[in-house]
Formats: structure tokens, sequence, C-alpha cells
RNA sequence: AGGCCCGUAGCUCAGCUGGUUAGAGCGCUACGUUGACAUCGUAGAGGUCAGCGGUUCAAGUCCGCUCGGGCCUACCA
């Protein structure tokens, strides 16, 4: 394949004494891609693992949620790949119609041009040209951070494959009555001409009015006097197209009405009374004027009542010639005013009052959507959120965490046409073609429309589709289809997709209807939904608060394997990614935690050397104890992967990298290693416990631990050439003993308070100490806890046989075992652990009294230990815990309390003693 | 209006199916350059787990309510 392993990135065999990512991170992507190991076979007889990336947008650069799904979908691969299955990840960008284009028509304006000036061809060809440039960023971007993406397979939303996809899935749609064109009223965003689906429509609360206006009744025949009624609005420039005015049925106070008729003032048509139970009574006056074609309510009311429309605002937001010449031509906001001014004029206005209320704006360009009348394609869903439904109800798939599954009911049951046509120029021109006379012909190319249509004479429509219709077919539409290619029958349906729950509905939903439909399966089996990244206070990241971190700056700093390890851990479910920098720095720490912990090893393991297998028998204790916490750790790791909880993975890998073998194994290894002390293969256990962590730890830390892993003499037994396709390890359920660890524990415990001990008695850092043990306590409580501890006597006899590791990692002179009672009289202090009992005595030169600070810091332990034996015995002493409660929990409190209570007067002799 | 999430140490957050003494990282304090690491080591201070009530022998953990914060969905003009 390649001479990946054949040496090192860097010259040196040796680990350089300064931990740089910068030094190897770029070097390894390159030999990676090159080498194409990331390359997935089909077909393949190992399991298939794919997930698809959720295509960026081509419009620049990944922000920090790209930085985390990428960081997610990485590690899922890597790990994946490493089980032994055949694992793809699909990379990819997306055209993302309206951001990409608003790009390059702001690049436009600043040359001084347009894209009308431009023509649609030219416009299209800048589009182009833009994509190459940022598509090419993006790549760069996912190399820096690590992504073992199949680059063989990428794919473009525009490319031909995902073209045809698109239109093979419009004329099926179409064919089968679920896509039509048709005059309806959508949500219009004047500045960005076009219209935008419900989705794209961002509800704002926001300050306005309430104006009361007039209408006067109509005359009736007979000449009586006419009165008037009085309606409330917050769009007064839309009365001028209005067409009705409306109550509710029930509404005493109206009810009179119907069959009359009001005049629209400054226009004078005729508006009759309508009873529509929609109508709010207890809202303004009880009286809604409708204006059926700039509100989506009054449009279904006028639709009941078969009222017409008036359009009075164009697509531009401006008045129309319907709207009167007195306002044709303004601006929607210019007219509210006039049309304000004129009524007071008038003495119409009743009165205007401050409202709060909720308007939608335009997701993409901010400002107030126009409900307006335009012709434009939909695309019906309503048979196909029922799949969907139960797709998610029946388990086949998965949404995680599990609380966003009310949510994606809500919405699916409440699904409304879509509208998917843009009146843009950058995107999937709909494949319909209009002949001369008007007559619509939908086909998968003109020829195929020319061929129905019977002439040649046809124009295509000019509009292109929403950008999530191309982006619904990912899955399958990457992989070939609608040919039924080698690729689609390994991988399809896919894995698991990694996207943030901001695109539930705009992405994931429609993908999933649309696969169900096409395919007639879910697309992928799970969907693992991410929070938003935040800043370290919280607060959305946004370019107006100039909060916005970006990641390959992150890189630079901080390492990928870093700025992944961070993102990964923070990935807790159902909850947003708050990030701050020290993290960074604590994780990029770590980094150096294992580079200084490999150098210590490959200084001094000697002869030894990376074995497939490690046999656990005749090892010592502190070997079969890592040996025991590795195994627990890999079953972890796996457990804690396959529930998609990452965020817990990183902790134990953190956890037992540092703590456990950092902080005691190493140590523990330090005086077999240095020969004072030797034990039976101390090197090849340590080597092989950082080979097995280095391989649990690629995931997610992809760089640094091939780094590492390529010095380890001996990996090549593991594989020949890259820790990216070494076997992922596993629990090792030989290496496992409950009872060494519980024996370990004791040790460690015992050494943990001897250390605390001696800091507590603030002693010169040279002060000679001596150290005497004994167990079974002398408070023989009796208890030798419940079966897995060992008995005393056998935890005084390994504590024996492992003196000399005590002594080394309390640095006490001596160690003496024994009765309590033969230890040294000059003890100044004793504590109990765990049952031990430990007596340290300090020779009296270095000693000096007890100072006021420790007799303080005693006297507040003792009540402490007051308050908890308070407790121990209330419990204790209660019938229905003793009844009720599992033995082992009563057993538990009684072994406690007694030795609360031994500490409780070991404590009172040294406070009584050094007066 | 409906739904979801959150309120645990100074900060950002863990805490799985309820079980003894509530954890981590960072920050803080004291001490320490022993031959992997000062991007380090050892020890330490710091929490009435938002509040109230309930279930239980036992509740950050389960249930209800209240308060506070965030988000999503929704056609009161």
């Amino acid at each position: 394949m390649s001479d990946l392993g054949r040496d090192a990135v860097s010259s040196s065999q040796e680990l350089d004494k300064r931990f740089d990512p910068r030094a190897y991170e770029r070097a390894w992507q390159r030999r990676w891609a090159e080498s194409g190991i990331f390359r997935a076979e089909a077909p393949s007889t190992r399991p298939p693992f794919c997930n698809m990336i959720p295509p960026p947008n081509v419009t620049g650069k990944l922000h920090v949620g790209h930085a985390l799904q990428t960081a997610l979908e990485d590690l899922l691969t890597r790990w994946r790949r490493m089980s032994g299955d055949n694992a793809l990840w699909l990379p990819g960008t997306d055209h993302a119609g309206i951001s990409t284009q608003l790009m390059v028509e702001r690049q436009l304006a600043a040359e001084g041009t347009d894209r009308r000036t431009l023509g649609r061809e030219r416009f299209v060809e800048r589009m182009w040209a833009w994509k190459r440039q940022y598509h090419a960023n993006i790549r760069e971007q996912l190399d820096l951070l690590g992504a073992s993406c199949d680059w063989s397979r990428e794919r473009f939303t525009l490319d031909a494959g995902l073209s045809a996809a698109v239109r093979e899935a419009f004329v099926r749609l179409h064919g089968e009555g679920l896509i039509y064109r048709g005059e309806y009223l959508v949500n219009w965003s004047p500045l960005l001409g076009t219209a935008i689906s419900d989705l794209e429509v961002e509800t704002k609360t926001v300050k306005g009015k309430l104006y009361y206006i007039a209408y006067p009744l109509e005359e009736s025949p007979g000449g009586g006097e006419a009165g008037e009624v009085v309606v409330a609005t917050t769009r007064p420039e839309t009365m001028l197209g209005d067409t009705a005015i409306a109550f509710h049925p029930d509404d005493e106070r109206y009810r009179h009405l119907l069959g009359k008729a009001a005049v629209l003032p400054l226009v004078g048509r005729r508006l009759p009374f309508v009873a529509d139970a929609a109508v709010e009574p207890e809202f303004g006056t009880g009286l809604v004027k409708l204006t059926p074609f700039h509100d989506p309510n009054d449009f279904e009311m006028a639709r009941r009542h078969g009222l017409p429309g008036v359009s009075v605002i164009d697509q531009q937001g401006r008045m129309t010639a319907e709207a009167g010449a007195e306002f044709a031509g303004l601006d929607r906001f210019e007219a509210r005013a006039k049309v304000v001014e004129r009524l007071r004029q008038e003495g119409l206005l009743r009165k205007v009052e401050d409202h709060v209320h909720n308007v939608g704006h335009s997701q993409r360009s901010g400002e107030p959507v126009e409900p307006l009348v335009s012709m434009q394609w939909f695309c019906d869903m309503s048979g196909m959120a029922p799949r969907a439904l139960a797709a998610q109800r029946e388990g086949r798939l998965r949404l995680i965490p599990e609380s966003w599954e009310k949510t994606w009911e809500h919405w699916l049951e409440n699904i409304k046409p879509w509208c998917i046509s843009r009146q843009l120029w950058w995107g999937h021109q709909i494949p319909a073609w209009y002949t001369e006379d008007g007559r619509c012909f939908v086909a998968r190319n003109v020829e195929e429309a020319a061929a129905a249509a019977g002439t040649d004479r046809l124009t295509q429509d000019p509009d292109v589709l929403d950008t999530w219709f191309s982006s619904g077919l990912w899955p399958f539409s990457t992989l070939g289809w609608p040919q039924r290619t080698v690729d689609y029958d390994t991988f399809y349906p896919t894995s698991v997709l990694i996207t943030g729950y901001d695109i539930l509905f705009f992405w994931v939903a429609r993908m999933v209807m649309l696969g169900l439909h096409f395919t007639g399966e879910a697309p992928f089996a799970a969907v693992h939904l991410t929070g938003l990244v935040r800043d370290a206070s919280g607060v959305k990241m946004s370019k107006t608060r100039g909060n916005v971190l970006d990641p390959i700056e992150l890189v630079e700093e901080y390492g990928a394997d870093a700025v992944r390890f961070t993102l990964t851990s923070l990935d807790i479910p159902g909850r947003d990614v708050p990030l701050n920098l020290e993290q960074l720095a604590g994780y990029r720490a770590f980094g150096n935690k294992i580079w200084n912990a490999a150098r210590f090893a490959l200084g001094r393991v000697g002869e030894a050397r990376v074995e497939a297998a490690l046999d656990p028998h005749g090892l010592a204790a502190p070997e079969r104890w890592i040996l025991s916490r590795l195994s627990r750790l890999a079953a972890d790791v796996d457990s804690r992967f396959r529930a998609y909880r990452f965020d817990e993975a990183c902790n134990r890998l953190y956890h037992f990298f540092w703590g456990d073998l950092c902080d005691w194994y190493i140590e523990l290894a330090k005086p077999a290693l240095s020969g004072d002390a030797p034990r039976p293969r101390t090197g090849e256990v340590l080597l092989g416990v950082l080979d097995r962590s280095l391989r649990l730890l690629h995931p997610v830390m992809p760089f640094l631990t091939e780094e590492v892993w390529q010095r380890l003499p001996g990996h090549e037994a593991i594989h020949p050439e890259t820790i990216c396709l070494a076997p992922y390890p596993g629990r090792e359920e030989s290496w496992e003993s409950a009872e060494v660890e519980a024996d370990m524990e004791v040790l460690m415990h015992v050494v943990t308070r001897v250390r605390g001990l001696r800091s507590e008695m603030g002693l010169p850092p040279k002060a000679r100490l001596s150290l005497h043990l004994s167990a079974p306590d002398a408070a023989g409580a009796a208890a030798a806890g419940d079966g897995a501890a060992a008995p005393a006597d056998a935890r005084a006899h390994f504590l024996a046989e492992h003196q000399h590791l005590i002594r080394f990692l309390c640095r006490v002179e001596a160690v003496s075992f024994g009765p309590p009672g033969d230890g040294p009289q000059a003890a100044a202090r004793r504590d109990l652990v765990d049952g031990v009992d430990i007596a340290l005595a300090v020779l009296a030169a270095d000693r000096g009294g007890l100072d006021t600070a420790e007799r303080e810091r005693l006297t507040r332990e003792l009540e402490k230990l007051a308050g908890e034996i308070d407790r121990a015995e209330r419990r204790l002493a209660d019938a229905d815990f003793l009844a009720k409660a599992p033995p082992a929990v009563v057993a538990g409190g009684r072994t406690r309390l007694a030795e609360l209570r031994e500490r409780q007067k070991r404590i009172r002799a040294i406070l009584d003693g050094g007066a």
C-alpha cells in the first residue's frame, strides 16, 4: 500500500523534549491522504459502517460547530475502522443557494456591478469560480482537523450525479401528484426577491402599534343613518387590500351586521361582514379587517367564505397600482405612515396603542417577511410525514438524545406543504419547460420535455429549487441513486448521522421522509444531535458580538487533537457546548502528558517490545493492577461509544491515562525499572499498556497517537503501517482481577493518607519519617467487610510484601509492620484508613510542635466527624432501615461507623497529647 | 398558548437503573525543580445539590407545584 510506517515523521527516533503538535499534525494528514488508507471498499465482505458528512455550505470557512461534528464523525469512523468495519465517511459540500448567492452578490456590489447587469449565464459562471475556491478551503480545514474522509467519493450537491438525482426525484414526485405548481400565499422576502419556506421565517417579538380605524357602514337602501364600525390592525397599509370584515359567530355585539357591509375608507370598496370562528373576540374591538392577499389568516378565512383578494404590495415590497394612485410605488413602510396620515385627515383614526407582537422575519436577510400571493412549486409532505413518524416510533430510526422525539413528532404531525421554488439563479433549475402557449412539461431533460410537448420551442422554468431539496436526497444521491450502484448496495442505508439540532426539520426530517419515499428505508439507523457551540459564558457566537472562535486558529494554537478532545468531551446530550480556552489549554496539557509519559517509557523499557498478546501470569501486583484497569477501560470506552456518550468515553480515557497510568503505574514502575526492586516484565507491561492506551485514544487524538505509536519498538506486530488500521483494543477478561484491584486500592489509600499527614504536619521537606502500619485495626470492628475485600491479615501481608513501594511513594525512611502498640512510641500522628492503622513518626530533631493552624484544622475535623457519627448511629438504630435495606448496605454502615469512631479517638488523642 | 432543556464548588459542567463520606477540569492556597512532564508533582480550602411538598428504610437522583434562565414550535389581526 504505502511506506507509511517505514519512518516516523520527524527524523529522529526519539521524541523531542518539546511537545509541539505543529511539528507532526500536518505531515501525518498528508501521509494518510497519500496512502489511501481511508478509502472504503465496495463491495466488501466486512461489515459496513457509513456516515455522510453534513455537507458544509461552500460559503466560506468552517465554524466551531463544524469542528464539533467533524470530531465526532471522525471519532466514530476511526473507531469502527479500527474495529474491523469497512468504514466510509463520505465528504462533500452544499451549494447553499441563498447564502452563497448572497456572498457573490456582495462581491459584485463591491465591484460596482450586480447580477442582473452580468446576466444569468455569466453570473452562474462566477458562482462556480467561487465554489472552486471555497471548496478547496473546506477540504483544507477538514484535513487540518484530521478528518479521515474518503475523498475519492467526494460529492457536491450541484455535481452531475446529484443533479440527475434531483431531477429524477422531482419528476417522480410530480408524476405522483406530490409536486405541484400553483398560486398561493407564500412567505416573500422583498430583499432577497424570492419566496422562502416556513422554516426560513424567524419570528421576532417587536414593539409596534395597534391602530384603531373607523370604517363607515354602508348606507342601507332605505337611507337610514349608517354609523360606523372600528377595527384594529397592526398593519394599516394593508387596509388598501381589504375585502371584508369578520367577527366571531358568537359575538353578540356584531351579529346584527351579518348581511350588511362597510365601506373601505380611502378606497371606497364595499366590505361585507362575515362570521368566522378564527376571530378572537377579546382582541381589539372583536372585528378583523380581512386582507386575504397579505395575511395568512385572512387568506384562509377568505377562502372559507369565497371572498376575493387584492394584491396591494408587490415583490419589491412596494405598493401596487391596485393600492390606488395615491399610494402606488411607495415602499410598504412609507405607505403605512401615509395611510395613517390620511386616515387622521379623514377623522377615521380612533386610537393608536403601543403593541408588542410577533412578526415573521426573513432568516437570511433580516427584514419582515411579506406574505403575498405568487405562483410557486410546492411539495406535499402529508403522506411522507406519517412514515417518518412510524420509523422513529418503531425504532428503525433512533433520535439521540431521545428528548428530541416530542419535537420531532409535533412537527411531523403538523406538516405543511413545502414551498420548494426559489427565485434565485444559483441552484438546481426546476426541470419544467413551458411551451409558447403556456403548457407545462416536467421532464428529466429538455429532450424528454420536447417529446412530450411535441415542440422544441420550450422555455425552462427560471426558478431553482430550495437548497434543502437536494440535501434531502444526500444520503442516497451521494451513493449513486437512482442507479443501483455497488456503493449504494454496500453502504445504504447508512449507519448514523451527526448534526446540529438546529437543522432537525430543515434537513434531517426531509432526508428521512424522502429517503423512506424513494428507497423504502430510513437513510440512517440513528441521528445524534449535537448542541450549538457557544462561547465560554454560554452566549451564542455571532459576528456582531465578536465572540466567534475560528476552529483553524484554535488548531494552530492548541493542536487539532486538543480541539477535538475538548469538543468531544463537551458533547453532553441535550446541552449546548460552552467552549472556553482554558479547557483547550487543559487538553493540550493532556497531550503533553501523553508525550512525556511516552518519552519516559521509551527511555526505560530496555529491550521490551510491543506484543500482540500479554499474558498476566507471573506478573506482580502493580502490573496486574494496571492491566486490570486497562481492560475495564476498554470495556467502558466501548460501551460509552456505543451509547453515543463520547463525553464519558473521553473522561474515562483521560483519567485512566493521567490518573491510573501516569500518577500511579509509572510511579510504581520506577523502582522496578531502575533496578532497585526488579519485577518480571515491567517494561513489557508498560509498553503494552502504552500501546493500547494510544490505540484507545486514537479516534479522539489521531495525530499525537500516531506520532508516538510509530516510535514504540515492535508496534509493527500490531499493524505494519499505521495506528489508523491497528485493531481497537477490547476487554481482556484474563487481565481483570477484582482482588488485585482491591489490594492495590488499599495500598494507594494508605500512601495518600500518609502524604496527607505529612503535609498537614507542615514538616520541613527533608524531615525524616518512619511509618508503622498494622492491620487488622485495633478498633477490632470485626468487620472484615464484604466478600470482595481481603481478610485483614492478608491485607497486612500484602502491604508488607510491597513495603518498598510504600517507602518509595511516601518517601519515608523506614516502614515497619506489627500490632499498633509496637510502633515507635514517638509516633506524632496516627490515623486509620481502610482498616489499616497508620502511625507516622518523625525524628525529634525534625519535628516542631502542634501549631495553631493544625490544631484548628483538627478541631474542625473532629466536629465533622461528630456529625457523621451521629448520622450513622441514628440510621443504624432505625428498625425500618435494618429490616428493609439490603444487608450489604447495613454491614457497610456498621464498618463505617466503627472506623469513624476510631478516627475520632485518635484525633482526640493527638489534640490532648500534642499540647 | 404548547413543547423541550437547564438551575450541583468562584467558573464551565459530570453524577447511569435512588444506597454509605456529591465528583472533574480550570481557578484559588501551601509546599516542592527526586533522573517523563513546571504544558509538572504533592497536599489543601471551597457545595443547606434553586425553593416547597410528596413517594421511600433511604432522594441532586423518582413524582407534583413554585421561582429563575434558555431554546423550539404557534395564524390574536
